[in-house]
DNA sequence: CTCCTGGCTTGACTCAGGTCAATGTGGCAC
DNA sequence: GTGCCACATTGACCTGAGTCAAGCCAGGAG
């Protein structure tokens, strides 16, 4: 796995002068990472007040990986905290046999180190060229313990992937594939519409095998029934992503 | 629902006296509920020191329900939250069609409202007759403002729901009915080890449906895996539960 | 005691989704 | 360009779990 390292704070540190203070006014010119970060709002990071978020900015090393990369693995120490800036990954399961089960996928302001346990409970690769902000465990615990209300954000963050995940049990447990396939499209698309504004036009970055894995369903199934939406004109397939023609449609066949 | 209600700290409070400094001291007698019950170690209140415990004692009120009571309802603001200290409790969300998915049993020890959100999840209700210490999510949401190690601890217990609730979507997404039987008893014979200790005696508080509607599948196929492992000498059905035979046959079945 | 009733079990049959196999397709290395 | 490879689609067939229906059993009401 080929990474690009960059130590963010390294043009002003590496020359020892201090951190500029102008960079807490509010007016002045950016002289931080975050104040240029996409996903600032999206993430973690929006609780944290100007100090703070340059004192986040020297413990942080921004990472880029390709396609494929893996960022860490199911039942390794867990040494890393990251926050997706740009690309997509795919958090998954494998059972001893093979069978995979994948348990999300990152989109750009997503938190990955939720839990802060020793172990990584799943593995995570890249599905497309990925950007990261990446912080020690250790560092970020700390950094954790002086932050009350971080921690506050960290948990509602917890809190909604849980719900998150409870949703996905009904999704799993009890609809059919039509339905699941519905639910997956419309929930992607809303979470994209964080990222990048309201579209009908959902980016698939993942494989059918991987949205199968996600669902609980086979290639051929997802394959089929993207198929069947499309020849019932509820969605056009494009390249690498689909359009949605009739989201009340697939909106009825999700509901929770 | 006919509920019990006590109020905690009404026996010296509604006397006007002041709360004895004694229940401080590790070798006074007990006088605040807390320090006889008999879950604490388990629970949330474990991450407190004795004054904080005496201070939470007094926001709580101890509640007893009998079987089929509803706790709380999905959807609807969430009011309180729930130490639970004896019986069992089914968590689930219903679909719109009336389709049921359990997304959890509690048991003594745990504890609802994790999340802290606006309004509930999921519905929760006593599968037997259940005690429970109770807090308003205001007073409990307030203090926690004020103990960050508690907020630490909860969100540790949220981090160990998230990551229990993305082993069952792996039971859900890529096992056989055979297999997720084996992994529910399993996985509640661990769960009530924390409780009463290990035995391969488990309690079924729950009635075959709630299993199905938990494991994903039916009535039926749970009832005919049930006889099935009988049958095989994995398992003695018993009344109210089941006894582990081939403890190591079922784990290799529920292996994850 | 008898009668309900809710939960559990069992059997016969069905079907949604899985399996297996063939073919299509687009991007990339050479 | 050609060949390769991973991904996607489609068809034919199969099967694990669901559905439907009947019967059993224990506990509570009267």
């Amino acid at each position: 796995m080929e990474v690009t390292l960059r130590k963010k704070a390294d043009s002003a540190a590496s020359m020892g002068l201090p951190q500029p203070v102008l960079a807490l006014c509010p007016n002045s010119k950016a002289t931080i990472n975050c104040d240029k970060c996409r996903v600032r709002a999206l993430s973690l990071c929006d609780a944290l007040g100007p100090s703070e978020l340059v004192e986040l900015d020297r413990m942080a090393t921004t990472i880029s990986v390709g396609a494929k990369a893996t960022l860490f693995e199911q039942d390794q120490p867990c040494e890393w905290v990251y926050n997706i800036t740009a690309g997509s990954v795919r958090l998954y399961k494998l059972l001893p046999d093979g069978r995979r089960q994948v348990v999300g996928f990152a989109l750009p302001g997503d938190f990955l180190g939720l839990s802060m346990s020793e172990k990584n409970a799943f593995s995570a690769d890249a599905l497309t060229p990925t950007n990261a902000c990446r912080f020690s465990r250790n560092d970020y615990s700390n950094f954790l313990d002086e932050k009350p209300h971080l921690l506050r954000r960290l948990h509602s963050m917890a809190s909604h992937e849980l719900s998150l995940a409870q949703d996905q049990m009904v999704i799993l447990g009890r609809r059919t594939a039509e339905e699941r396939v519905a639910a997956f499209l419309i929930g992607l698309r809303n979470r994209w519409t964080r990222v990048n504004g309201n579209h009908v036009h959902v980016p698939l970055p993942m494989t059918r095998q991987d949205i199968g894995d996600f669902l609980g369903l086979t290639v051929e199934t997802v394959s089929r029934l993207m198929t069947r939406l499309a020849r019932e004109k509820a969605i056009v397939i494009v390249p690498d992503g689909v359009r949605l023609l009739d989201v009340a449609r697939l909106e009825r066949l999700a509901e929770i």
